[in-house]
DNA sequence: GTTCTTGCAAATACTTTGCATTGGC
DNA sequence: GCCAATGCAAAGTATTTGCAAGAAC
């Protein structure tokens, strides 16, 4: 996921949602960035204080990128929240292994018809704005160690 | 998600799972049995408090339960854990109400297919073992309601 | 009788809130 | 200067752990 934006187009979209440009989201959207893989709020927290940045303002930085589509939440199943910058195309998901927690992405969940199908089946929704999908898995270290 | 088992089938569950057969473990397969909706930790909580079950058990219980592939735990984002009785097709997921907190199912993820292509797609991975699938949306009541 | 399970208390982890101060624009 | 954003302290919520007593088998 790493599609280097500059300093200045991690401000702009900062400004575009509305927000003031300040050095801890420009941190915040910059680690995330860095990352080739969803960082956890923990992990984020612990880089930010090196910059005093307090963590209560990853909480709130992250859950108002959240609201504005900047950032996404992805569920691990750890406990904590991992967040990564949002995917334009909307259409990439992890394989998490349940052991070692190796992450990869993966591409194609086809999501569009999918959304179309459970639309046409459940009446009582009217949109679907949003949709979490990630696997659980073993990667190949971890499945060779438990056979042995 | 009402496939009623009995009272037998339920103690069934559990003894092949390898555990004891116990009452607050009946109490808590019946209670997610007659939920027609994934049920939140804390609802559960609240009603096995009436037989003066604990919490804690309730936390317990359900971890093993999951790891035993009993129950599932599925992520509405909503800050707490909600289960349900495993799906045996494994390919019942839900649309959420990001408003009101409506739920409701649809079928066919085709996960399957989903799984093949990304273990074709990522060369790490030996096996996917679960996989994690929700649409948030907004139910027909609500939208109206946000026009207005 | 042995081992697993439970309740209770307490600890830990995660997240949110209040408020005075700071800093972007 | 105004209003949003931040840090710090504290509260609130969610989940886990330790251990003695009790129940399943």
């Amino acid at each position: 996921m790493s599609k280097k934006h500059s300093q200045e187009t991690l401000a702009t979209l900062i400004r575009n949602a509305g927000y003031k440009v300040t050095a801890p989201r420009l941190l915040i959207l910059s680690l995330l960035e860095q990352s080739k893989y969803p960082v956890c709020i923990k992990d984020l927290a612990s880089r930010l204080l090196k910059a005093n940045v307090d963590q209560v303002t990853a909480y709130r930085t992250l859950s108002a990128f959240e609201k504005s589509g900047i950032v996404t939440q992805v569920d691990f199943k750890r406990g904590s929240s991992y967040y990564e910058l949002r995917d334009e195309q909307g259409d990439h998901h992890h394989i998490v292994c349940t052991t070692w927690h190796k992450v990869e992405d993966f591409k194609g969940c086809e999501y569009e018809k999918l959304a179309a199908k459970a639309l046409r089946q459940v009446k009582a929704f009217a949109t679907i704005t949003a949709h979490s999908f990630e696997f659980f898995g073993l990667c190949k270290g971890c499945a060779v160690s438990i056979k042995n």
